[in-house]
DNA sequence: AGGAGAGTAAACACCT
DNA sequence: AAGGTGTTTACTCTCC
């Protein structure tokens, strides 16, 4: 997609460019641009002193509107030198005469952008929509006005040719005119209006020292400040320094916009290379204004005095240290970029679950004809949290897939080499099965475990831990009687876990393989058949499996049994092995996603500090995630080859090729994509 | 490097 | 005959 706005970009780019020289646009241009080519013809003949003084004005005006290029031109030149901005800024980039046509509050790429670099809510989407249809409309009835009055001027202008001079009739149309100004200055006080509270809403993000991409329509629409000079100079006498203060003081309007929201340029943590793939701009300079706005010293970033930034949670005795550290801590740089991008994929993974989920649940109730969440051994979203799976099943189900998914094709280029702590879905991917897995004779009590995060288990389609044998013996020993069927232990792990509702065939099969594997598990006749009962003293003499894998998390899991609930394991492997980047802050959208991606965050980076963890401040309603507490995470340098460009906003959620929960549990006849 | 545990795949036999 | 169950083998991966 970021292609699409990337071509776009080029094309409008170059239409700039040949536009300022050629009258192609111009003559699409509606009335001021018809008045200005129009008005070199008849111009000939013009002997009167205030027909010269309206050419001088529409000479003025191109003059204006050329210097209005070149400012474009160098953005775009400019935007070229860091490499970063150059998707995004051409993108953005109309030619006047489009902009004058068309409304262009924010353009459908940008929109379209918006969306993708930003995981809105649907009302926050609603919201949006109708807004800029507001302000469309508006512009368009405000365009139309502006070609009847370039229509009656240039018919002044013909009559004046033909009957003589009329002062007081350009008196009327200059003061029509200057009312029409005045609309102008009105539309873009409301642009301006909508894009701060776009920024607000961390919808749009402006990079420092340069004009964000939200910022450009307004640069571009500025033909009604174009005007406005324009009418300086005619109703007026001014110096050019005014008008070219003019120029500026509407590109002030952006830029105004921009410092209002974000007054300091390292709180802006949109990362340059961000933009570059175009892909990203998240983060959230209106976070930080905002908060001073409205909610003096509260910060999404911020809460019991530590920085929430992922994997920071760095001590900030009061708000203002706090913005100190956010500012020279979580600066505009690669880590910061990448850890940015990461969270979107995270909340974009999230939101595509949730919708998956949200689907899921509905066709479960219209086959079952209930209205409440009622089902019993089907897994049903209890909250949002749990109702979220992490979409393990993706990466692990299809490991080839994950190589590519990170990094989509639209995925910029440019690989982070550096930053160490960067973790993305590749570093975090893990190809191949994942073989790490504990039972519960080290630390962590499966049954504990299972039975604390039942509804997570249940719901999200995180691997649970544990080997088969431990599972199996679980489900065995949970029964009534100990012993199970088969079958009874086949439904305790799709009853129990989400993770084993696809893929039967695969799983199924390595049940049954352990079943007769393991001389623990032993196979007793019975009156209705063959059941399996568990053999303790086998079982305990199974060697001891060791967890194996990350140092950091064997630390974890043997110095700390607090720190190191099963859950933390679930969610390490399923991270591990859905190459999703749990890697977030709970400010992004959704509280209660917030709220899981804080928990995650925290599986992942909060691990070695892992003191108090008072991410969910932010979170209403605790989950099995939030019992959860930190556990060291891989972290690897990144492969270049599979790292993704900074920020990047990638869609791996769009492209977990087997992250089909709709599918039949029973029969997966494949496991292409599984392991 | 090699052993062991674990996961996966598959072939095969038996039973219902 | 088809499908479920159970056994076994082979292979791979990871960890020690």
């Amino acid at each position: 997609m970021m292609q699409e706005s990337g071509t776009e970009t080029k094309s409008n780019g170059s239409a700039i460019q040949n536009g300022s020289s050629s009258g192609n646009h111009l003559l699409e241009c509606g009335g001021l641009r018809e008045g200005r080519s129009n008005g070199e013809t008849p111009a000939v003949d013009v002997g009167a002193a205030d027909l010269a003084h309206v050419q001088q004005q529409q000479q003025a005006l191109q003059v204006a509107r050329q210097l209005l290029l070149q400012q474009q031109q160098q953005q775009q030149v400019s935007g070229l030198k860091s490499p970063k901005r150059n998707d995004k800024q051409p993108a953005l980039q109309v030619p006047v005469s489009v902009a004058m046509m068309t409304p262009q509050v924010i353009t459908p790429q940008q929109m379209q952008q918006i969306l993708q670099q930003q995981v809105l809510s649907p009302q926050q989407l609603q919201v949006l929509l109708q807004q800029q249809q507001a302000l469309m409309l508006q512009q368009q009835q405000l365009q139309e006005f502006y070609k009847k009055q370039q229509e009656q001027l240039q018919l002044q202008l013909l009559q004046q040719q033909h009957a003589g001079k009329q002062p007081k009739e350009q008196q009327q149309v200059a003061t029509q005119q200057l009312a029409f100004q005045q609309q102008l200055l009105q539309m873009q006080q409301l642009q301006q209006q909508h894009l701060l509270s776009l920024q607000r809403q961390g919808l749009l993000t402006i990079q420092p020292g340069q004009p964000a991409l939200p910022l450009q329509p307004l640069t571009q629409g500025m033909i009604p400040a174009e005007l406005q000079q324009l009418w300086k100079e005619v109703t007026s006498a001014h110096t050019p320094e005014e008008a070219t203060g003019n120029n500026h003081s509407s590109l002030d309007l952006t830029t105004t916009c921009v410092s209002s929201s974000a007054p300091s340029k390292t709180s802006l943590i949109m990362n340059p290379h961000a933009s570059t793939n175009g892909q990203l701009s998240v983060h959230t300079p209106k976070r930080e204004s905002l908060p001073n706005e409205e909610h003096p010293h509260s910060h999404p970033l911020y809460g019991h005095g530590v920085c929430k930034w992922p994997g920071c949670e760095a001590v900030c005795e009061d708000f203002q240290s706090f913005l100190k550290h956010l500012n020279s801590e979580h600066a505009l740089d690669d880590r910061s970029t990448a850890q940015c991008r990461v969270q979107m994929q995270v909340v974009q993974q999230l939101e595509l679950q949730l919708a998956k989920d949200k689907e899921r649940l509905q066709a479960m109730m219209t086959h079952l004809h209930v209205k409440s969440t009622e089902p019993k051994t089907a897994p049903q979203p209890l909250n949002l949290v749990s109702s979220v799976t992490l979409s393990k099943s993706a990466s692990e189900a299809s490991p080839q897939s994950l190589p590519h998914t990170p990094t989509t094709p639209t995925a910029p280029i440019t690989p982070v080499t550096q930053g160490p702590s960067v973790i993305t879905t590749t570093s975090m991917h893990t190809v191949g099965p994942i073989r790490r897995r504990y039972s519960d004779k080290y630390n962590v009590p499966i049954s504990s475990d299972i039975a604390q995060n039942q509804e997570f288990y249940k719901n999200a389609e995180v691997r649970p831990p544990f080997t088969y044998a431990s599972l199996i013996r679980q489900a065995i020993l949970e029964s009534p009687e100990k012993q199970l069927t088969l079958n009874e232990i086949y439904n305790w792990f799709t009853r129990m876990f989400a993770y084993f509702r696809r893929n039967a065939a695969t799983w199924k099969n390595a049940v049954r393989h352990n079943l007769s594997l393991h001389k623990c598990f032993v196979r007793v006749e019975n009156v209705k058949g063959a059941v399996w009962t568990v053999d303790e003293v086998e079982f305990q003499k199974r060697r001891p499996q060791k967890i194996s894998g990350n140092p950091s998390l064997i630390k974890n899991m043997q110095s700390s049994h607090a720190y190191c609930t099963p859950l933390n394991a679930a969610l390490q492997a399923s991270m591990a092995e859905n190459s999703i980047p749990l890697y977030t802050t709970a400010s992004m959208g959704n509280p209660s996603l917030g709220t899981l991606a804080s928990a995650m965050r925290e599986e992942l980076n909060g691990a070695m500090e892992h003191t108090n963890s008072n991410e969910s401040d932010s979170s209403p309603g605790r989950s099995p995630l939030q019992a959860a507490h930190p556990v060291h995470v891989k972290e690897e340098p990144l492969d270049p080859e599979e790292a993704e460009g900074p920020l990047s906003l990638v869609t791996t959620a769009n492209h977990s090729p087997d992250f089909d929960q709709d599918r039949d549990y029973e029969d997966e006849p494949v496991n292409e994509d599984m392991e």
